[in-house]
RNA sequence: GGCCCGAUGGCUCAGUUGGUUAGAGCGCCGCCCUGUCACGGCGGAGGUCGUGGGUUCGAGUCCCAUUCGGGUCGCCA
Protein backbone atom coordinates (compact mmCIF):
# COMPACT_ATOMS: atom_id res chain seq x y z
CA UNK A 1 0.00 0.00 0.00
CA UNK A 2 1.12 3.28 -0.75
CA UNK A 3 2.10 5.88 2.06
CA UNK A 4 -0.45 8.15 2.01
CA UNK A 5 0.64 11.87 3.70
CA UNK A 6 -1.06 13.15 6.51
CA UNK A 7 -2.67 16.67 4.97
CA UNK A 8 -4.27 14.44 2.33
CA UNK A 9 -5.75 12.03 5.15
CA UNK A 10 -9.53 13.79 4.52
CA UNK A 11 -9.60 12.82 1.35
CA UNK A 12 -9.25 8.75 2.91
CA UNK A 13 -12.48 9.23 4.90
CA UNK A 14 -13.51 5.59 5.74
CA UNK A 15 -10.41 4.68 3.16
CA UNK A 16 -7.64 2.14 4.23
CA UNK A 17 -4.54 3.80 3.97
CA UNK A 18 -0.93 3.89 5.29
CA UNK A 19 0.86 6.64 7.37
CA UNK A 20 4.34 7.01 8.24
CA UNK A 21 5.89 9.21 10.76
CA UNK A 22 7.44 10.49 14.25
CA UNK A 23 5.81 9.41 17.55
CA UNK A 24 4.77 13.25 18.22
CA UNK A 25 2.90 11.76 21.41
CA UNK A 26 2.33 9.07 23.07
CA UNK A 27 -0.66 8.35 25.50
CA UNK A 28 -0.78 5.18 27.31
CA UNK A 29 -3.84 3.95 29.20
CA UNK A 30 -5.30 0.39 30.21
CA UNK A 31 -7.45 0.20 27.28
CA UNK A 32 -6.84 2.93 25.57
CA UNK A 33 -3.39 4.24 23.63
CA UNK A 34 -3.13 7.57 21.27
CA UNK A 35 -0.50 8.11 19.28
CA UNK A 36 -0.18 11.05 17.39
CA UNK A 37 1.81 10.92 14.39
CA UNK A 38 3.69 13.52 12.69
CA UNK A 39 5.37 13.51 9.41
CA UNK A 40 6.24 16.56 6.76
CA UNK A 41 2.69 17.55 6.49
CA UNK A 42 0.90 17.61 9.53
CA UNK A 43 0.11 15.54 12.49
CA UNK A 44 -2.63 12.78 13.06
CA UNK A 45 -4.47 10.90 15.90
CA UNK A 46 -4.07 6.92 16.22
CA UNK A 47 -6.68 5.72 18.27
CA UNK A 48 -5.62 2.07 19.78
CA UNK A 49 -8.60 0.18 21.82
CA UNK A 50 -6.05 -2.00 23.23
CA UNK A 51 -8.84 -5.15 23.87
CA UNK A 52 -9.99 -5.24 20.41
CA UNK A 53 -6.48 -4.83 18.49
CA UNK A 54 -4.36 -7.03 21.24
CA UNK A 55 -1.66 -7.26 18.07
CA UNK A 56 -1.09 -3.91 18.41
CA UNK A 57 -1.28 -3.06 21.43
CA UNK A 58 1.79 -5.52 21.89
CA UNK A 59 3.68 -3.54 18.91
CA UNK A 60 3.20 -0.41 20.75
CA UNK A 61 3.61 -1.60 24.73
CA UNK A 62 7.65 0.07 24.90
CA UNK A 63 7.37 2.70 21.85
CA UNK A 64 8.75 6.02 22.94
CA UNK A 65 8.43 9.80 22.01
CA UNK A 66 10.47 10.11 18.69
CA UNK A 67 10.32 6.77 17.21
CA UNK A 68 9.23 6.18 14.08
CA UNK A 69 6.24 4.00 13.19
CA UNK A 70 4.73 2.65 9.98
CA UNK A 71 0.94 2.40 11.08
CA UNK A 72 -2.18 1.53 8.37
CA UNK A 73 -5.92 1.09 8.89
CA UNK A 74 -8.93 3.09 8.64
CA UNK A 75 -9.27 7.14 8.60
CA UNK A 76 -12.77 7.84 10.71
CA UNK A 77 -14.56 11.29 11.29
CA UNK A 78 -14.51 11.45 15.15
CA UNK A 79 -15.69 15.20 16.45
CA UNK A 80 -14.22 14.04 20.00
CA UNK A 81 -10.87 14.42 18.30
CA UNK A 82 -9.34 17.89 19.30
CA UNK A 83 -6.37 16.95 15.97
CA UNK A 84 -8.53 17.86 13.39
CA UNK A 85 -11.71 15.79 14.31
CA UNK A 86 -10.03 12.72 12.17
CA UNK A 87 -8.44 10.01 13.70
CA UNK A 88 -6.74 6.20 12.14
CA UNK A 89 -7.82 2.90 13.40
CA UNK A 90 -5.39 0.62 12.40
CA UNK A 91 -4.76 -2.83 12.00
CA UNK A 92 -1.07 -2.77 12.31
CA UNK A 93 1.43 -0.81 13.70
CA UNK A 94 5.53 -1.86 12.92
CA UNK A 95 7.89 0.27 15.04
CA UNK A 96 10.67 1.12 12.30
CA UNK A 97 12.86 2.66 14.89
CA UNK A 98 12.64 2.93 18.38
CA UNK A 99 14.00 5.87 19.92
CA UNK A 100 15.65 6.64 23.49
CA UNK A 101 15.32 9.39 25.74
CA UNK A 102 15.60 12.15 23.92
CA UNK A 103 18.34 14.58 25.42
CA UNK A 104 17.33 18.30 24.58
CA UNK A 105 13.95 20.09 25.33
CA UNK A 106 12.58 21.85 22.23
CA UNK A 107 9.64 23.63 23.84
CA UNK A 108 8.66 25.66 26.78
CA UNK A 109 5.97 24.85 29.04
CA UNK A 110 4.96 27.53 30.95
CA UNK A 111 4.60 27.15 34.80
CA UNK A 112 1.23 25.95 36.27
CA UNK A 113 0.30 26.26 39.94
CA UNK A 114 1.80 22.80 40.87
CA UNK A 115 4.81 22.50 38.27
CA UNK A 116 7.44 25.35 37.59
CA UNK A 117 8.59 25.79 34.08
CA UNK A 118 10.55 23.95 31.47
CA UNK A 119 12.47 26.19 29.38
CA UNK A 120 13.60 24.55 26.30
CA UNK A 121 17.12 23.90 25.73
CA UNK A 122 19.70 27.01 24.58
CA UNK A 123 20.04 26.79 21.00
CA UNK A 124 23.54 25.53 21.03
CA UNK A 125 22.34 22.49 23.72
CA UNK A 126 19.54 22.04 20.57
CA UNK A 127 22.44 22.12 17.36
CA UNK A 128 24.76 19.54 19.49
CA UNK A 129 21.32 17.49 18.74
CA UNK A 130 20.26 19.10 15.45
CA UNK A 131 18.37 16.49 13.55
CA UNK A 132 16.08 16.11 16.94
CA UNK A 133 15.48 19.95 17.19
CA UNK A 134 14.43 20.62 13.56
CA UNK A 135 11.63 17.62 13.34
CA UNK A 136 9.31 20.66 15.12
CA UNK A 137 6.79 22.23 13.11
CA UNK A 138 8.79 25.82 13.76
CA UNK A 139 11.61 24.11 12.41
CA UNK A 140 10.36 23.14 9.21
CA UNK A 141 8.36 26.05 8.42
CA UNK A 142 12.26 27.94 8.69
CA UNK A 143 13.22 25.71 5.42
CA UNK A 144 9.69 25.92 4.06
CA UNK A 145 10.29 29.26 3.59
CA UNK A 146 13.57 29.11 2.64
CA UNK A 147 13.05 26.65 -0.18
CA UNK A 148 9.85 28.85 -1.48
CA UNK A 149 11.99 31.84 -1.30
CA UNK A 150 15.19 30.78 -3.37
CA UNK A 151 12.82 29.28 -5.73
CA UNK A 152 11.08 32.05 -6.53
CA UNK A 153 14.17 34.04 -6.66
CA UNK A 154 15.54 31.65 -9.24
CA UNK A 155 12.28 31.57 -11.06
CA UNK A 156 12.20 34.97 -11.49
CA UNK A 157 15.55 34.91 -13.17
CA UNK A 158 15.04 32.15 -15.38
CA UNK A 159 12.62 34.39 -16.68
CA UNK A 160 14.41 37.32 -17.76
CA UNK A 161 17.23 35.19 -19.28
CA UNK A 162 20.01 34.77 -16.30
CA UNK A 163 22.13 31.81 -16.53
CA UNK A 164 22.63 29.67 -13.19
CA UNK A 165 26.38 29.12 -13.27
CA UNK A 166 27.86 27.28 -10.37
CA UNK A 167 31.73 28.83 -9.92
CA UNK A 168 34.45 26.57 -8.23
CA UNK A 169 34.63 26.85 -4.09
CA UNK A 170 38.58 25.92 -4.44
CA UNK A 171 40.70 28.17 -4.89
CA UNK A 172 44.35 28.62 -6.08
CA UNK A 173 44.59 32.26 -4.96
CA UNK A 174 43.36 34.27 -1.81
CA UNK A 175 40.90 36.54 -3.46
CA UNK A 176 40.30 39.94 -2.60
CA UNK A 177 42.10 40.85 0.26
CA UNK A 178 43.65 37.28 1.49
CA UNK A 179 43.36 37.60 5.43
CA UNK A 180 39.66 35.86 5.61
CA UNK A 181 39.97 32.82 3.59
CA UNK A 182 40.49 29.28 4.92
CA UNK A 183 43.82 27.78 3.69
CA UNK A 184 43.28 23.98 2.93
CA UNK A 185 45.70 21.76 1.74
CA UNK A 186 45.45 21.02 -2.10
CA UNK A 187 47.68 17.74 -2.95
CA UNK A 188 51.30 19.16 -2.71
CA UNK A 189 50.49 22.87 -2.27
CA UNK A 190 47.87 25.06 -0.63
CA UNK A 191 44.44 25.98 -1.54
CA UNK A 192 41.45 28.69 -0.42
CA UNK A 193 37.97 28.22 0.19
CA UNK A 194 36.20 30.76 -1.68
CA UNK A 195 35.44 33.79 0.69
CA UNK A 196 32.78 35.15 -2.06
CA UNK A 197 32.05 33.91 -5.93
CA UNK A 198 32.97 37.62 -7.19
CA UNK A 199 35.76 37.20 -9.60
CA UNK A 200 34.84 34.12 -11.32
CA UNK A 201 30.95 35.45 -11.67
CA UNK A 202 32.78 38.69 -13.38
CA UNK A 203 34.47 35.85 -15.04
CA UNK A 204 31.18 35.17 -16.64
CA UNK A 205 30.74 38.24 -17.72
CA UNK A 206 33.97 38.69 -19.79
CA UNK A 207 32.68 35.32 -21.35
CA UNK A 208 29.87 36.69 -22.94
CA UNK A 209 27.08 35.20 -20.63
CA UNK A 210 25.52 39.10 -19.85
CA UNK A 211 23.22 37.90 -17.09
CA UNK A 212 24.37 35.15 -14.45
CA UNK A 213 23.07 34.04 -10.61
CA UNK A 214 24.50 31.60 -8.46
CA UNK A 215 23.22 30.47 -5.13
CA UNK A 216 26.44 28.44 -3.06
CA UNK A 217 28.43 28.14 -0.07
CA UNK A 218 30.51 31.17 1.14
CA UNK A 219 33.10 30.31 3.47
CA UNK A 220 34.45 33.72 5.88
CA UNK A 221 37.70 32.81 8.32
CA UNK A 222 36.36 35.87 10.53
CA UNK A 223 36.25 34.74 14.03
CA UNK A 224 33.21 37.26 14.16
CA UNK A 225 30.32 36.68 17.16
CA UNK A 226 26.94 38.05 16.73
CA UNK A 227 23.27 36.87 16.17
CA UNK A 228 24.20 37.03 12.01
CA UNK A 229 27.30 35.61 11.30
CA UNK A 230 28.47 32.30 10.34
CA UNK A 231 31.65 31.36 8.87
CA UNK A 232 30.25 29.32 6.13
CA UNK A 233 27.08 30.69 4.48
CA UNK A 234 24.90 30.46 0.95
CA UNK A 235 25.32 33.18 -0.56
CA UNK A 236 22.88 34.60 -3.31
CA UNK A 237 25.35 36.15 -5.93
CA UNK A 238 23.81 38.00 -9.13
CA UNK A 239 26.13 39.73 -12.08
CA UNK A 240 24.72 41.25 -14.93
CA UNK A 241 25.86 43.24 -18.32
CA UNK A 242 25.23 46.02 -19.97
CA UNK A 243 24.18 48.39 -17.41
CA UNK A 244 23.93 51.81 -17.68
CA UNK A 245 24.02 52.28 -13.97
CA UNK A 246 24.35 50.55 -10.73
CA UNK A 247 20.83 51.80 -10.22
CA UNK A 248 20.24 49.07 -12.78
CA UNK A 249 21.47 46.80 -10.45
CA UNK A 250 20.13 47.89 -7.72
CA UNK A 251 15.87 47.88 -9.65
CA UNK A 252 16.79 44.17 -9.69
CA UNK A 253 17.17 43.42 -6.89
CA UNK A 254 14.59 44.84 -5.00
CA UNK A 255 12.46 43.55 -8.24
CA UNK A 256 13.74 39.75 -7.48
CA UNK A 257 12.79 40.69 -3.47
CA UNK A 258 9.36 41.68 -3.88
CA UNK A 259 8.48 39.09 -6.17
CA UNK A 260 10.16 36.20 -4.19
CA UNK A 261 8.38 37.74 -1.17
CA UNK A 262 5.21 37.93 -2.33
CA UNK A 263 5.44 34.13 -2.74
CA UNK A 264 6.30 33.78 0.44
CA UNK A 265 3.07 35.56 1.77
CA UNK A 266 1.17 33.58 -0.43
CA UNK A 267 2.28 30.01 0.56
CA UNK A 268 3.03 30.60 3.91
CA UNK A 269 2.40 34.31 5.30
CA UNK A 270 -0.08 32.73 7.84
CA UNK A 271 1.98 30.19 9.17
CA UNK A 272 4.76 32.59 9.35
CA UNK A 273 2.29 35.16 11.40
CA UNK A 274 1.16 32.21 13.82
CA UNK A 275 4.30 30.61 14.33
CA UNK A 276 6.62 33.31 15.06
CA UNK A 277 4.42 36.29 15.21
CA UNK A 278 5.85 38.19 12.48
CA UNK A 279 4.05 39.86 9.09
CA UNK A 280 5.48 39.04 5.96
CA UNK A 281 5.16 42.62 4.00
CA UNK A 282 5.62 42.44 0.73
CA UNK A 283 7.58 45.55 -0.61
CA UNK A 284 6.79 48.61 -2.78
CA UNK A 285 9.01 49.56 -5.98
CA UNK A 286 11.29 51.36 -5.90
CA UNK A 287 12.78 50.35 -2.91
CA UNK A 288 14.31 53.91 -0.46
CA UNK A 289 17.68 54.73 -1.15
CA UNK A 290 19.90 57.39 0.98
CA UNK A 291 23.25 58.35 1.01
CA UNK A 292 25.38 57.59 4.17
CA UNK A 293 26.16 60.60 5.37
CA UNK A 294 22.57 61.40 5.02
CA UNK A 295 21.82 59.04 6.93
CA UNK A 296 24.12 59.72 9.91
CA UNK A 297 22.77 63.29 9.63
CA UNK A 298 19.13 61.98 9.98
CA UNK A 299 20.22 59.50 12.48
CA UNK A 300 21.28 62.51 14.69
CA UNK A 301 18.79 65.30 14.22
CA UNK A 302 15.85 62.54 14.66
CA UNK A 303 17.51 59.99 16.95
CA UNK A 304 20.55 61.43 18.58
CA UNK A 305 22.39 58.86 17.45
CA UNK A 306 26.06 60.01 16.73
CA UNK A 307 29.27 58.52 16.15
CA UNK A 308 33.19 59.81 15.42
CA UNK A 309 33.94 60.98 12.11
CA UNK A 310 36.71 58.87 11.39
CA UNK A 311 33.39 55.53 12.04
CA UNK A 312 31.08 57.27 9.14
CA UNK A 313 32.65 55.47 6.59
CA UNK A 314 30.58 52.45 7.43
CA UNK A 315 27.66 51.73 9.25
CA UNK A 316 27.86 50.94 12.91
CA UNK A 317 25.59 47.74 13.81
CA UNK A 318 23.86 50.60 16.07
CA UNK A 319 23.08 53.06 13.02
CA UNK A 320 21.57 49.86 10.94
CA UNK A 321 19.96 49.05 13.60
CA UNK A 322 18.48 52.88 13.72
CA UNK A 323 18.58 53.13 9.99
CA UNK A 324 15.20 50.43 9.92
CA UNK A 325 13.38 53.30 12.35
CA UNK A 326 14.43 56.18 10.23
CA UNK A 327 12.97 54.17 6.97
CA UNK A 328 10.09 53.21 8.79
CA UNK A 329 9.44 56.78 9.89
CA UNK A 330 10.36 58.63 6.10
CA UNK A 331 8.64 56.02 3.73
CA UNK A 332 7.04 52.91 5.88
CA UNK A 333 8.98 50.74 4.09
CA UNK A 334 11.33 47.92 5.54
CA UNK A 335 14.76 48.31 2.67
CA UNK A 336 16.62 50.61 2.71
CA UNK A 337 19.62 51.32 0.04
CA UNK A 338 22.13 53.17 1.21
CA UNK A 339 24.93 54.49 -1.12
CA UNK A 340 28.08 56.66 -1.31
CA UNK A 341 30.24 54.48 1.06
CA UNK A 342 34.09 56.18 1.37
CA UNK A 343 36.22 54.43 -1.40
CA UNK A 344 38.37 52.74 1.55
CA UNK A 345 35.70 50.91 2.66
CA UNK A 346 34.76 49.32 -0.66
CA UNK A 347 36.34 46.87 -2.50
CA UNK A 348 38.97 47.71 -5.04
CA UNK A 349 36.72 46.08 -8.18
CA UNK A 350 34.09 48.90 -7.31
CA UNK A 351 33.73 51.69 -10.06
CA UNK A 352 34.04 55.23 -9.01
CA UNK A 353 32.77 58.27 -10.18
CA UNK A 354 34.87 61.22 -10.74
CA UNK A 355 35.28 62.31 -7.92
CA UNK A 356 36.47 59.07 -6.85
CA UNK A 357 32.79 58.16 -5.15
CA UNK A 358 32.36 54.30 -5.16
CA UNK A 359 29.15 53.52 -7.66
CA UNK A 360 27.80 51.40 -5.37
CA UNK A 361 25.92 50.26 -2.30
CA UNK A 362 24.34 48.12 0.35
CA UNK A 363 20.76 47.06 1.41
CA UNK A 364 19.51 46.68 4.49
CA UNK A 365 16.37 45.06 5.64
CA UNK A 366 14.76 45.58 8.81
CA UNK A 367 18.28 47.25 10.30
CA UNK A 368 20.86 44.61 8.65
CA UNK A 369 22.72 44.18 6.14
CA UNK A 370 22.06 41.69 3.19
CA UNK A 371 23.71 43.01 0.27
CA UNK A 372 26.20 44.41 -1.13
CA UNK A 373 26.27 45.59 -4.52
CA UNK A 374 27.63 47.84 -7.10
CA UNK A 375 28.67 48.80 -10.91
CA UNK A 376 32.11 46.73 -11.55
CA UNK A 377 35.50 48.74 -13.22
CA UNK A 378 35.80 46.63 -16.14
CA UNK A 379 38.54 49.02 -17.86
CA UNK A 380 41.69 47.04 -16.99
CA UNK A 381 43.72 49.97 -16.68
CA UNK A 382 41.53 51.71 -13.93
CA UNK A 383 40.92 48.27 -12.54
CA UNK A 384 44.66 47.64 -12.08
CA UNK A 385 45.38 50.86 -10.98
CA UNK A 386 42.43 50.75 -8.38
CA UNK A 387 44.28 47.23 -6.87
CA UNK A 388 47.23 48.64 -6.92
CA UNK A 389 46.34 51.37 -4.31
CA UNK A 390 44.94 48.47 -2.08
CA UNK A 391 48.60 46.52 -2.38
CA UNK A 392 46.52 43.60 -4.63
CA UNK A 393 47.87 43.40 -7.41
CA UNK A 394 49.96 40.71 -7.62
CA UNK A 395 47.26 39.11 -5.72
CA UNK A 396 44.60 39.58 -8.26
CA UNK A 397 46.77 39.15 -11.33
CA UNK A 398 44.51 36.23 -12.63
CA UNK A 399 41.66 38.29 -12.20
CA UNK A 400 42.67 40.96 -14.35
CA UNK A 401 43.10 39.16 -17.34
CA UNK A 402 39.55 38.60 -17.53
CA UNK A 403 39.12 42.17 -18.40
CA UNK A 404 42.15 42.19 -20.91
CA UNK A 405 40.34 40.91 -23.48
CA UNK A 406 37.00 42.57 -24.34
CA UNK A 407 34.72 42.60 -21.28
CA UNK A 408 31.20 44.62 -21.05
CA UNK A 409 30.19 47.33 -18.79
CA UNK A 410 28.39 45.18 -15.63
CA UNK A 411 27.43 44.77 -12.04
CA UNK A 412 26.38 42.77 -9.75
CA UNK A 413 25.36 41.54 -6.04
CA UNK A 414 25.74 39.64 -3.22
CA UNK A 415 22.98 38.52 -1.30
CA UNK A 416 23.32 36.24 2.35
CA UNK A 417 20.50 33.59 1.91
CA UNK A 418 20.55 32.82 5.72
CA UNK A 419 20.49 36.18 6.77
CA UNK A 420 17.05 36.67 4.40
CA UNK A 421 15.85 33.86 6.28
CA UNK A 422 16.67 35.00 9.64
CA UNK A 423 14.96 38.27 8.98
CA UNK A 424 11.73 36.65 7.45
CA UNK A 425 11.58 34.66 10.85
CA UNK A 426 12.95 37.28 13.21
CA UNK A 427 15.15 34.82 14.71
CA UNK A 428 19.09 34.92 15.37
CA UNK A 429 21.42 33.00 12.24
CA UNK A 430 21.70 29.83 14.41
CA UNK A 431 18.15 28.96 14.15
CA UNK A 432 17.60 29.34 10.48
CA UNK A 433 20.52 27.40 9.61
CA UNK A 434 20.48 23.77 9.03
CA UNK A 435 23.52 23.10 10.49
CA UNK A 436 25.46 26.59 11.78
CA UNK A 437 29.03 27.12 11.47
CA UNK A 438 31.17 29.70 13.88
CA UNK A 439 34.61 29.59 14.99
CA UNK A 440 33.63 27.65 17.91
CA UNK A 441 31.52 24.85 15.93
CA UNK A 442 32.11 22.16 13.32
CA UNK A 443 29.67 19.74 14.50
CA UNK A 444 27.51 17.79 14.15
C1' G B 1 40.86 40.40 18.83
C1' G B 2 38.45 44.14 23.08
C1' C B 3 34.79 44.12 27.00
C1' C B 4 31.19 41.25 29.90
C1' C B 5 28.98 36.62 31.61
C1' G B 6 28.46 31.42 32.56
C1' A B 7 29.76 26.03 33.78
C1' U B 8 25.36 21.90 39.69
C1' G B 9 21.56 14.72 37.52
C1' G B 10 19.46 13.56 30.31
C1' C B 11 16.98 18.90 30.02
C1' U B 12 15.78 23.72 32.57
C1' C B 13 17.08 25.77 37.01
C1' A B 14 17.49 26.67 42.76
C1' G B 15 21.26 26.27 46.33
C1' U B 16 20.65 31.88 51.55
C1' U B 17 26.61 35.25 55.53
C1' G B 18 31.14 28.49 53.57
C1' G B 19 28.19 24.18 58.15
C1' U B 20 25.66 17.34 58.74
C1' U B 21 23.24 12.13 53.66
C1' A B 22 23.22 18.68 47.22
C1' G B 23 17.04 20.18 45.98
C1' A B 24 12.84 21.06 42.36
C1' G B 25 10.11 20.62 37.67
C1' C B 26 10.40 18.09 33.14
C1' G B 27 12.36 13.60 31.14
C1' C B 28 13.49 8.35 32.31
C1' C B 29 12.08 3.41 34.82
C1' G B 30 8.10 0.52 37.49
C1' C B 31 2.97 -0.03 38.98
C1' C B 32 -2.16 1.84 38.54
C1' C B 33 -5.90 4.30 35.27
C1' U B 34 -12.01 2.42 29.14
C1' G B 35 -11.01 8.12 24.97
C1' U B 36 -6.76 10.65 25.95
C1' C B 37 -5.57 15.10 23.52
C1' A B 38 0.66 19.68 27.39
C1' C B 39 -3.91 12.90 30.09
C1' G B 40 -3.89 11.71 35.32
C1' G B 41 -2.26 9.05 40.17
C1' C B 42 1.55 6.51 43.24
C1' G B 43 6.55 4.92 43.73
C1' G B 44 11.78 4.73 42.08
C1' A B 45 16.60 5.37 39.86
C1' G B 46 19.96 9.10 38.56
C1' G B 47 24.79 14.29 40.51
C1' U B 48 32.45 13.00 43.47
C1' C B 49 28.63 20.60 41.59
C1' G B 50 34.00 21.82 34.17
C1' U B 51 39.39 20.80 35.64
C1' G B 52 43.79 21.77 38.85
C1' G B 53 45.60 24.14 43.05
C1' G B 54 44.87 27.19 47.51
C1' U B 55 42.38 29.36 52.13
C1' U B 56 39.60 26.84 56.17
C1' C B 57 38.11 22.41 61.40
C1' G B 58 34.85 22.33 57.05
C1' A B 59 34.16 24.65 49.99
C1' G B 60 28.83 23.78 45.05
C1' U B 61 29.54 28.48 47.86
C1' C B 62 35.77 32.31 49.01
C1' C B 63 40.81 33.04 46.18
C1' C B 64 44.20 31.85 41.98
C1' A B 65 45.04 29.33 37.52
C1' U B 66 43.13 26.67 33.45
C1' U B 67 39.64 24.53 29.86
C1' C B 68 35.18 24.89 27.42
C1' G B 69 31.04 27.72 26.20
C1' G B 70 27.84 32.08 25.63
C1' G B 71 26.65 37.53 24.90
C1' U B 72 28.31 42.07 22.79
C1' C B 73 31.51 45.37 19.71
C1' G B 74 34.46 45.41 15.45
C1' C B 75 34.45 42.76 10.58
C1' C B 76 30.62 41.45 6.85
C1' A B 77 26.38 38.50 3.60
Amino acid sequence: MNRCMIKDIKEHLGQTVKVQGFVDNYRDSKAMAFIVLKDISGRLQITVEKEKLPEVAEAIANLTPDSVISATGTVIENEYVKLGGLELIPDSITVESLAEALPIARKSIPATKKKQAVERSSIDQRIDYRWIDLRTDENQLIFKVQTCLVGAMREFLLGKDFLEIHTPKLIGAASESGADVFEVKYFDRNAYLAQSPQFYKQMAMASGFERIFEVGPVFRAEKSFTNKHTTEFTGFDLEMSYISSFRDVMQMEAEILAYALGKVKDTYGAQIQEMFGLEVVVPSLPFPEVKLADLYEGLEKEFGYSVPEEEKGDLTTEAEHLSYDWVKKHYNHEFLFVTDYKPEKRAFYHMRDEAGMPLGYDLIWRGTEITTGAQREHRYEQLKKQAEEKGLADDVKFYLEFFKYGCPPHGGFGLGVDRLTMLLMGLPIKECMFLFRSPNRLTP
